[in-house]
Parts: structure tokens; C-alpha cells; sequence
DNA sequence: CATGTGATGTGGAGCGCTCCAAACGAGCGT
DNA sequence: ACGCTCGTTTGGAGCGCTCCACATCACATG
């Protein structure tokens, strides 16, 4: 009956129990080169058989590095983030790094800076998924990769990493074009993303030879999709399509629809943006623009990885090339 | 033009700034009595001045508790734990604890142990929010609250705070036969939780003596809703109301009604579970049982804490009452 | 044979904080 | 005046790890 010790074992213990010394174990735990096999063996026997873990806490005092990343979420409401955090945690995660995530919206009720949390906690770098407050990162010390958004405001040097927008609500309406749409209007939200969609949408109207028509209701929500597309109905009538700022007001667009009596997609066609959860459902199956969140999220990793490695390399900014995913909400008019 | 220190400063540099000794300065930090409100302000003046931030490595290693908790969330996909998140932290941030957040599908995807990672950070508690995989927990020595889900199995010492999803399958039944609906079937899910609920169906129709009918394909996710739908359909053609498991197997069962020509709430009734977004998204307005989740969250670290406080305590098992949100998916028959 | 040279392994000095024992006064009862 | 207590403050000894300078040792080189 080995009586297991009260304490949690050291390296110390298992550099006894390995019979080397603690420095030797300390290699091996990093697997630095210049070990031999025996030794690393026999170290390896010993943390088993003592279920040594070790300490991050130790190893963070001592290093000033704590091989972990923030991740800044900016509302845990809206599931794109899920995606985009598999992506991260693929690559993060075989590179040794762990990543603790942290929804702005939560910390903004509780009414603290959720970087200086991450800052207390000495994370190496920082990932900031979605539009951060302007101000939020100024003047940032640490690492920093922005992930979905293209423009960060001036005072951050951080990479970039994001789905192309402007594209987005390009294809989305060349897609209503080529079904044989020409009234379609955009229902936009707010910040720079929504810009950028919405900038998509304009373009690829005016070179259609199309009159654009945006509405909007200051948010991104389920109630301003709502809003958005009533305001739409009532400016022209006689609209054959939409396209959505994101899924989630496609849905509200869906209901405005539904009151006055249209049906999608018979009377009425509508692209969501997102390619969420959401949009995937039977009951809704609306074709929506796919950011490709996943490869987002393990490019931002992979450009945070790399920036750890070259604090002086030149800032980079990548856009990824979105894609339509066509479901039951377009059809010809 | 004050040169900023490359390096952060420490307790050092704030003691000696606000000229005490560095205890009197970890003192302050910790709000510690028995210190002079004149020692107390110079020292908070000097951390502000020198932009000072405790680190909590150090602060980890010397005291040996990290003050922070781990939230093992069962899936970021299912937005039921955000508000759970918010109500442990309005009570878990005030008395000065951090939690960071993992999720159990994602971790299971990169194939590590998230309660692993969790023991490394030396978190001094932890909050399982949903139905964790058997054995998972199993032996664990830190204390631990199950949050969500009533049964833990055994071999896991841990307090209990959850919804009653027995009354809340009852308070969903109970609905749509005050509103004089007679065939009533269930679309179950998988879990303890599901199971419950579906108790609490079975116990209700049988009470008013009807006889239950229930379906399920295996899962909790939209797909099974459908398919739960179509085979209720299928067995008992002249239904007239679905209890489903959750709002999104509700989703489901929307789409499997439209397929057959029935529409909701005039040919059909459907009561979801969970009062999620989704739910209150005006082109679904489901009728739905909430299970207050922001009181969950709350009582679940008020039950840590006090677990923290004193580890002998007799274990607690809190279940709370949930009520019933109705909206526009169900209607007399 | 003296002298590298590179691969391995080791002790020791911290990292920034907490916490304990002990010091220091000031006020109090006798 | 004395010893005491109580409120306040302080130095020192780690917490468990990393990393550096240095010791070994087997071999290759001149």
C-alpha cells in the first residue's frame, strides 16, 4: 500500500527517485537535446510512477514566460467563435502553448479590463477575436494578433488575420444576381466587418448597374435584422431579396418576411453571413457566406507562434477568401 | 520624461517607493487588518504611480493557492453556459477569484485532459457546468461543484446545484394540457438531464391519465429533434403537441411539422427547454422552460466558495425550481 | 602526449511573492 | 515606574522551477 504523500511531488522528488540531479529532470521536461536516452528514460519512469505534474506556477516565476495565450472573445453569444478557437487550439496546442479564453461582453459587466487579467496572468501573447473597443489594446505590450477583424484601430501594432468582407457581400449578391434578382437590398450592422460586407454589396450593385439600398438598425442583433428589413420592405416594396449583415439578423429578416406575408424563398430570397450553426438548421436552411473561422483561427496561431519567435519581423495582415454555402433561402424570383 | 523600467515592477520597487518594507506592501495588496490607513494610501498611491501589477505566478508558488477556479463547460456550441458563466462570475469576480473556461468537446478533440490542464494551472476549485463524461472526475482531490446536472456519478465527492428538470418536464406538460391538448408526445435527448425531463412528462401525462409517447434518436442536437420529430409523427399521426428535450431538438421538430404540412401553433404545439436565444428569436418564438441559469451559475460558486471555506462540510445538493416561458408555439388545440 | 571539442550532467542563484517569528511602540493597569 | 498587551511593521526563509557557469568524460586532433 504506497501511501501516496500528502504533497504534490517536485522535481526534486523525481530527480531522487530517477537518481539524477533536478537540472537533468528540468531538461527532460522540455525535452532539450543533449540527454541521453537512458537518463531521459528513467526520468520519464519516475514522473509516472509519482504522478508528478509540474507546476506552472514555478515554472512561470522562473522563466518570465508562461506558454500560454489570452483569447479575447468578444461575445460568447454568437457560437462563431467556436470554430475559430478549434482553429487556434490546433495549432497552439502541439506548439506546448495553452490558451485561456475570456468574453469581453463578461468582463465588461463585471466591470474589469479582461487584459489586465490576462497581463496579471503573464500571458505570452494575446488573441483578440472580433472587434475590440477602441482603446481596449492601446499601447499593448504583449504579442497580439487580431482574428476576424481587418482594421484595427491606430496605436496597436498587431497582426492580422480575417476573412475578406468586402468579398463576402460580393458574393453573396452576385450570387442573388445570378439567380435573376435585381431589387435586393442589404441589411447592414454595425462596425467595421458590417462595413466592409455592406461595401461588397454596393460594389457588385453598381456594377450590375443596380441602385443599392441599405437599411439598418444600429446593432447586429436578431431585432435589427428585424427592424432593418421592415424598414426595407417599406422603402421598396417590391424587393425580391436580401442580403443579411450575419445569420443571426437574417433571421430576423426571415420574421418581417413572415408579416407581411412573403414567403422565402417564393416571394422573397434572403443570404445569411456567418455560415453559423444557425443557418444550418432545416427549419431555417439559409444559404449564407462562410468565413472559414477555423482556418482563421490556426492562422492567427500560427502568425502568434511566429511573432513570439520575431518580435521585430514586420507586421503582417492576411485575408482569407470566403465561400457561399447555398441552402433553401435563394431561389430565382 | 520619466523612463518607463523595461522590466515590471515589483513588490520591491512599490515598497520602496511608498517607503515601507515589501510585507507591508503584500499586505496592502491583500487587504490585510491591522494596517494604518496613512501606509495603506502611500502604498496604493505607489502602485498607481508605478503602474504596478502582482504577479500571479509568484503569488501562486509562495502561497501555494492560486485563488482561481476552472469552469469545464460541456460545449461552447450550445449557448445554454453563458449565462451561467455571467452568474459564477458575479459572484466568483467580488470575492477576488478569476475562472477561465474550457470546453470539454474541444479538449477532446486535441485529445488532452482538461482537467489535467486545470490541476497544473493549481486551480483551487473547479465547476463542471453539464453532464461530464463518466470517470472523468473520477478520485478527484480538489473540490469541485457540479453545476447543470443532477446525478454525478459516484466516485466524485462534489456539491450539486442544478434546475429541476423533472418539475420542468412537468411544468411543460402541464402547459399544453391546461391548454386542453390530450396527444402529446416527447422528443427526448441523450443524458441524465433528458432523462428527467422526460420523467417528468411521463409522470404528468400518466397523472392526468393519458398515455406517454416518447421518441429519440440518441442525440440533443437539431438533426435528432427532426428525426424524434418524424417518428412521433409517424407513430401517432393525430398529434397535436411535442414537449421536445431542448430548444434546439424544438428547432428540429419545426422543420419535421413543416415537411408534413402542419403548421405551428395552429395544427401543432411545441414546448422547448432551456429558454435559450434561440427560443426568443421572433420566426421561432417557442414556448420554452427555463432553467434560470444565471441563478445556477450563482449559487454554484457561492457553493464552491463556502466549499473552499470549510472542506469537511456535509456535501450539498441544491436543485432550482424552473419556470415557464410561453410564447408564441403553442396554442389550444 | 598535450590539447581541444562537443556531448552530458550538476550545483547554485535567483524569479516575485507569502507568511512566520520577532521587533517595535504606545497605551494601560498596578 | 514596571510589565503587558495589542496594533502595526519588518526581515528572512522558502515556494518549485529555469538557466547559467562550470565540471566531466569520451574522442578526435595536432
Amino acid at each position: 500500500m504506497p501511501a501516496e504523500p500528502a504533497a504534490r511531488p517536485t522535481i526534486y522528488d523525481v530527480a531522487q527517485r530517477a537518481g539524477v540531479s533536478k537540472s537533468l529532470v528540468s531538461l527532460v521536461l522540455r525535452d532539450a537535446p543533449h540527454v541521453s536516452e537512458a537518463r531521459r528514460r528513467a526520468v520519464h519512469e519516475a514522473i509516472e510512477e509519482l504522478g508528478y505534474r509540474p507546476s506552472r506556477a514555478a515554472s512561470a516565476l522562473a522563466s518570465q514566460r508562461t506558454r500560454s495565450v489570452g483569447v479575447l472573445i468578444d461575445d460568447f453569444r454568437n457560437p462563431w467563435f467556436v470554430e475559430l478557437l478549434a482553429g487556434l487550439r490546433s495549432v497552439l496546442d502541439p506548439a506546448g502553448y495553452t490558451s485561456s479564453v475570456a468574453d469581453l461582453t463578461l468582463e465588461a459587466v463585471s466591470g474589469r479590463n479582461p487584459v489586465d487579467g490576462f497581463l496579471a496572468m503573464h500571458v505570452d501573447g494575446l488573441v483578440v477575436a472580433g472587434e475590440p473597443q477602441p482603446g481596449l489594446l492601446r499601447g499593448l505590450a504583449v504579442p497580439t494578433v487580431v482574428a476576424g477583424v481587418r482594421d484595427v484601430g491606430p496605436g496597436l501594432a498587431a497582426d492580422v488575420v480575417a476573412g475578406d468582407d468586402e468579398r463576402g457581400g460580393e458574393l453573396a449578391t452576385r450570387h442573388l444576381l445570378d439567380l435573376g434578382h435585381a431589387r435586393i437590398a442589404h441589411l447592414t450592422g454595425s462596425g467595421g466587418p458590417a462595413a466592409r460586407r455592406r461595401r461588397g454589396y454596393e460594389r457588385t450593385m453598381r456594377a450590375a448597374g443596380l441602385e443599392p439600398l441599405v437599411t439598418g438598425a444600429g446593432g447586429t442583433a436578431e431585432d435589427d435584422g428585424y427592424a432593418a428589413a421592415l424598414a426595407a420592405l417599406d422603402a421598396a416594396p417590391g424587393l425580391t431579396a436580401f442580403v443579411a449583415g450575419n445569420d443571426v439578423m437574417a433571421v430576423g429578416a426571415l420574421a418581417a418576411l413572415r408579416e407581411h406575408g412573403l414567403s422565402v424563398p417564393h416571394d422573397v430570397s434572403v443570404v445569411g453571413y456567418d455560415d453559423s450553426p444557425l443557418a444550418a438548421y432545416r427549419y431555417l436552411a439559409l444559404t449564407s457566406v462562410a468565413g472559414h473561422s477555423h482556418e482563421v483561427g490556426a492562422e492567427s496561431a500560427t502568425t502568434l507562434l511566429a511573432r513570439l519567435g520575431d518580435p521585430e519581423a514586420p507586421r503582417r495582415r492576411q485575408l482569407l477568401e470566403p465561400s457561399l454555402v447555398v441552402r433553401g433561402s435563394t431561389a430565382p424570383p
